[in-house]
Formats: structure tokens, C-alpha cells, sequence
DNA sequence: TTATTAAAAGATATTTAGGTCTTTTATTAT
DNA sequence: ATAATAAAAGACCTAAATATCTTTTAATAA
């Protein structure tokens, strides 16, 4: 339903605000250990939320990835657009063109409920939340300490 | 969420249900034309649904696909599971390894209400299901009349 | 001002899902 | 028996997602 990239973007979002500050930055190097996603790859997806102005970069010695208190009350939803684009949420639950509502195929209404609850889930659990959320300790970031 | 495959193989069987019976079988090329599918690609999932009982068919000329009014009881589940498996009902919604029901990612729970509705949605309906809602028309099969 | 560090950028490789083409096998009508 | 028909089977092709490798650019510390 979501991509890796998608995921990977999530995790490595929460990661960034779990673990950055003002004077410490997170090196991709960082994320790809800790969370155990590919580096290079991880690079694409974080150069993407950089131009979209999710986080922020410096490059050089100490530089690394931060984002800053605002950034984090972006909803998950937003993320997903980036990454994945919407279209999921707008088209027809088994993709067919020529469902809509008002020719609805016969799993659309039932689908439709889930689909769009899924939605607005999306829309109100912001960045915020999930890093709350992790400092309970929890799977998202497997290998924090509470979590092993 | 689910395949190409996946909806193929569900519309085909919808679609072999609705137009065949006890006289007349249905060829792959009919399918194909008339739910604009890949007919080699068609045939592939077709064949797999020959093997596991939830259609049959027959060679040579005026043979085709036909489907039996017990498998028409056959849930959709059951389809989802021949062709893409069930690992999306399973899995983490986010496809975390480390997620699970003691140790949960942060969307773990809020997730889980929409992957066990799904669930419970595809479990509950069957091919005769749909075929019945095809009939008073719908965008499944698009090409019905009453759909153009 | 230079060496070092780390992200940005671009090119390339791999994997998987999706799709096509060709040959074989089984069935039926003549 | 034989020709025609239609599914089964197998080999192959394509596009997209995922992943890797290499080069370039920017920042900082010495």
C-alpha cells in the first residue's frame, strides 16, 4: 500500500527528529545503520523531503540531516503525497477506471470506508506523534535500546 | 494493495460466471476482448485458477472456462490468497519485521482496524456476490451494456 | 588555503510485476 | 484419421521499483 521509499522516508523522518538537536545534525550513514535501510537509496529519498521542506540539510564536517519543531506537526499524509503521490487515496479501491461513485463496481462503497479512513488517519498523525510514540519504545525504530 | 493479477483473475471470474452455463463455456479471447485484459497474461491466471478448483475448462473447439455454482460460494478471500497470498493481512501495515501485536509500531493499532476490516469484508463475500451486483450493472465488467 | 567531511547528483545495475510470443497438448467436428 | 479449435506450457520481453556505484559540490576545521 505504501512503498518502501514511502517507509523508509517515515522511519528515517522519525529518526532525524528522535535524535537531532540544535547542535547535532544526523548523517545518512547514521540512519542507514541504525534503521537498516540501503544508503544510497536512503540518500534519494532524503534529498526529496530536503527540496520539499520536510528536513534540512548541511553539508561537511558535522553536517548531517536536522528538522526543526514546525516540520514536525507536517502530517503523515504529507509524506505520502511526496513520496507516493495520492493517487491511492483517489482512485477506485481495485483501481478500476471506470468505477467512480456514482457507477460505483461492486466492492467500491465497502472499500471506501477503509480507504478513507486510512486517510484521515494519515491526516491527523503528524511526525510529532510518531516520535512520541517512539519514545515509548516500539518496532519503528528496531534497534533503540528499549526496543532490543 | 492487491495485484493487477489479482483484480484480473477476480473480474474474470465474475465475468465467466455471469455469461457461462451448462451449454456454453467462455475462451480466454472473449475475456480478454471484452474486459480489455492481456490475453496471455489473462491465461496465465487463469490456469492457475483451473488448478486450484475454483474454475474449470476444457480444450478444443467450443471448449473455454466455466465456473459451477459451489465455487460461486467461494469467498474472495480465497482468490486474493491463490494469487497474491495473504502476507498483506499478516504483515505490519508498514511491512516492519520488528512490529508485532506485543510490540507494536506506532501505527500498528490505528492501522491494523483497516487491514482486519479488509479482511473481514473479503472474507464475508463471494464470487456470486459480486455476480449478483454485476447484474443490476456496474463498472466491473465495464463493457455490459447497461455500463456503456 | 588545503584537506577532510558529508550531502547532492548522476549513471548504472538488479529485481519484480506485468506483459508477449511461440510451441505443445487435448478436444471435437468432419 | 484429420483438420480445426482452444487451453496449457514455456520462453522471452518490458517497465517500474529498488538498490548500488561514482563523481561533484558545499561546508568546516586545521
Amino acid at each position: 500500500m505504501l512503498s518502501k521509499s514511502c517507509v523508509y522516508a517515515l522511519r528515517a523522518i522519525v529518526y532525524i527528529g528522535h535524535n537531532c538537536s540544535d547542535t547535532k545534525k544526523i548523517g545518512i550513514k547514521e540512519i542507514g545503520e541504525e534503521l537498516e535501510l540501503p544508503f544510497h537509496f536512503l540518500s534519494k529519498i532524503l534529498q526529496r523531503l530536503v527540496k520539499h521542506h520536510i528536513i534540512q540539510s548541511t553539508k561537511g564536517p558535522h553536517g548531517g540531516f536536522y528538522i526543526g519543531e514546525e516540520a514536525k506537526q507536517v502530517n503523515i499524509l504529507k509524506i505520502i503525497d511526496i513520496i507516493d503521490g495520492l493517487a491511492f487515496f483517489e482512485k477506485c479501491g481495485l483501481g478500476l477506471k471506470e468505477c467512480s461513485e456514482t457507477h460505483p463496481c461492486p466492492l467500491h462503497n465497502d472499500f471506501k470506508v477503509f480507504r478513507d479512513g486510512l486517510y484521515h488517519l494519515f491526516l491527523k498523525k503528524t511526525i510529532a506523534d510518531l516520535i512520541t510514540k517512539i519514545e515509548d519504545g516500539n518496532a519503528f525504530i528496531s534497534n533503540l535500546p528499549q526496543n532490543k
